[in-house]
DNA sequence: CGGCAAATTGACACATCTCAAAGCCTGTGG
DNA sequence: CCACAGGCTTTGAGATGTGTCAATTTGCCG
């Protein structure tokens, strides 16, 4: 299996793909790594020639504020081009971390140099995937702003339980999602505490289990409606682009 | 002066443009509209065939959850091509409003398709400005999350204090910003009541004044210390992409 | 088995929201 | 030119939400 195969599946639920883009793709010079979970895979301003795509487990983006403290921004599985951004953007305006183990795949800016220079369809596929993140940050400043912590993490978990589908890594109705209420407090931007509570208020409420890190969708109508979820900004239909 | 000037500046602040690039920009086909404050420009759940540029005025993208509440997830300047998002995600998942009285520029998705086909560099100029896009509503998300709403306020000063500098809507240390204190609510995700508290802090720290929709800056330094600002994300450097 | 990070709980402090009222500013119509 | 309406801004008081600190338990990995 091609390390490419998740992306591959990610643009196809997007675009129909012709034979030349997956032929583009897989063809693709790339080198894979692995991370041990904590590790950063790129480093906040610094000068990346390379792109990584996220093959295996979760990563973030997570940026340090002088104080100490940490906001991630972002979460990505596999299938996503995490860093296709630092393509364009050159300098690192925030770090990638590993959130479980990982294993991601690198490839040369040269390589999308060309990409971009030779399929305008490949290419509109490439930029799709960074607007759809940004989508997502959008969604994701709503809960911030404005929803209930109890809301918020009902949003988070219905958007990954879609994200993770894309990939295939839901089985039936669980999947494995196994991160820390620390990680899950930078990314709601609460307290640690204060997500210990709410994810206990959450549980009784028996939409969902969570144990061992493998999550449970026992209710996902009811979760939806209490995180008032609305998929649109997911982009999860096939249309030309 | 043409409605793309503002567009031209800015890119032209990130990477050098051909002459090439200039002309297929001037020459787009478009059409220019002109709303008053509170109109949308861009209507969630719509379908756009035409993405809209910002040549004076301020926008902002809207979302309203269910109980009526609302979350502003980014602010536009001229020389922003807010909606070009729309080429690819089809499908609006949030408003474009305007905070503002304001004119904008429509351009049909088919010449944008005509650019990507016909134009690597522009491709990837336009690619970029949404890649930008990206990285500060990242940088909101931090401030939402681990900012406080002192914090918060003085970064959003310093951010646009230097996009509009861009746009070259800055004079001196003076510049339009006729946002309302409801409006402000809803970007930070506070409630009215507690901008209104915030903003009479900030005034007594004398970093800035703020009368009648325009902002005068006294202290930038200061004020971008208080913010923890860091313009990397902004992308202000000139170099080939 | 031991050690360390994660998860949980309680008590208390503090930040922020809600509600309500008053003052201010601007544009409009008489 | 004035009166008025409506939205914005400010202020106070009290309720609620969330953070901090500290201690305990749990669970995992070496």
């Amino acid at each position: 299996m091609s390390g490419f195969s998740y992306l591959i599946r990610a643009l196809a639920g997007r675009d129909r793909l012709t034979d030349n883009d997956r032929a583009l793709i897989e063809t693709l010079p790339h080198r894979r790594r692995s991370f041990p979970k904590g590790a950063q895979l790129v480093v906040e301003h610094s000068r990346p020639t390379e792109s990584c795509l996220v093959t295996g487990g979760i990563t973030a983006r997570e940026v340090f504020l002088s104080d100490g403290s940490r906001q991630i921004s972002a979460m990505h599985v596999p299938g996503d081009f995490v860093d296709l951004h630092a393509f364009l953007l050159k300098l690192m305006d925030h770090s990638v971390v590993a959130l479980t183990e990982c294993e991601a795949v690198f490839v040369p800016h040269g390589e999308l140099l060309r990409i971009s220079e030779q399929s305008p369809h490949l290419t509109r596929l490439f930029w799709l995937s960074t607007v759809i993140d940004g989508a997502i940050q959008r969604a994701w400043i709503a809960s911030m702003g404005r929803r209930s912590p109890l809301s918020h993490i009902s949003h988070l978990l219905c958007e990954m339980y879609l994200r993770l589908q894309v990939a295939g890594l839901v089985e039936g109705d669980t999947f494995d999602f196994p991160i820390s209420q620390p990680d899950l407090a930078d990314m709601l931007g609460l307290s640690i505490v204060h997500v210990s509570r709410t994810l206990k208020e959450l549980r009784q409420l028996n939409y969902f289990t969570w144990d061992g890190g493998r999550v449970r969708m026992l209710d996902y109508k009811r979760l939806a409606k209490l995180a008032d979820f609305d998929p649109t900004y997911l982009n999860l239909i096939q249309e030309p682009r």
